[in-house]
DNA sequence: AGGATGATGAAG
DNA sequence: TTCATCATCCTA
């Protein structure tokens, strides 16, 4: 997952302030904010800070524990399981996520975060964001050290 | 290394 | 109304 902090952040959608598309990342926290990119392929993003400021988390990628065999029809073209949801567009794809839930509540719904069962088995590491060009050297890209399943 | 593919925001 | 840009993926 990536952070993206607002307004002061140039790689950030809000960067440029509320617009049409931007409304829902200044919203309340624990909602889905989910855009269009390069023409294909959409992101899932988590609000992360109180109504009226704005900062997001990219999910960049997750380990498929569950439904499987779903996103396997969803994404013929991934071979291995690593290869799911390996990358923001493979993880909404292989979800069967889309704009549809943007601004949709994440307590409650169809799309839902929950608590883990287990302790994850790996040290959460630091690293700088990728995929883009503006405040690219900000270490706001966390991923689980050593996990198979982290975007490229 | 390059193509697919269209919404977004800013400028004119 | 145009234009550049883009938090990507896939094939080569």
């Amino acid at each position: 997952m990536e952070a993206y902090l607002g307004v002061h952040d140039r790689a950030a959608h809000a960067w440029h302030g509320i617009t049409d598309r931007t409304r829902v990342i200044f919203g309340p926290p624990g909602h889905a904010y989910i855009y269009f990119i390069y023409g294909m392929y959409d992101c899932l993003n988590f609000t992360a800070e109180p109504e009226g400021q704005a900062g997001a988390v990219l999910i960049r990628a997750l380990e498929p524990l569950a439904g499987i065999v779903a996103m396997r029809r969803r994404r013929p073209k991934a071979k291995r399981v690593e290869d799911l949801a390996n990358g923001p567009g493979k993880l909404t794809l292989a979800m069967g996520i889309t704009r549809k839930l943007n601004g949709a509540d994440l307590t409650r719904g169809a799309l839902q975060v929950r608590k883990l069962r287990e302790e994850p088995a790996f040290e959460t590491q630091v690293t700088p964001r990728i995929g883009i060009t503006h405040c690219a050297d900000w270490p706001l890209r966390f991923v689980f050290a050593g996990s198979r399943f982290v975007s490229r």
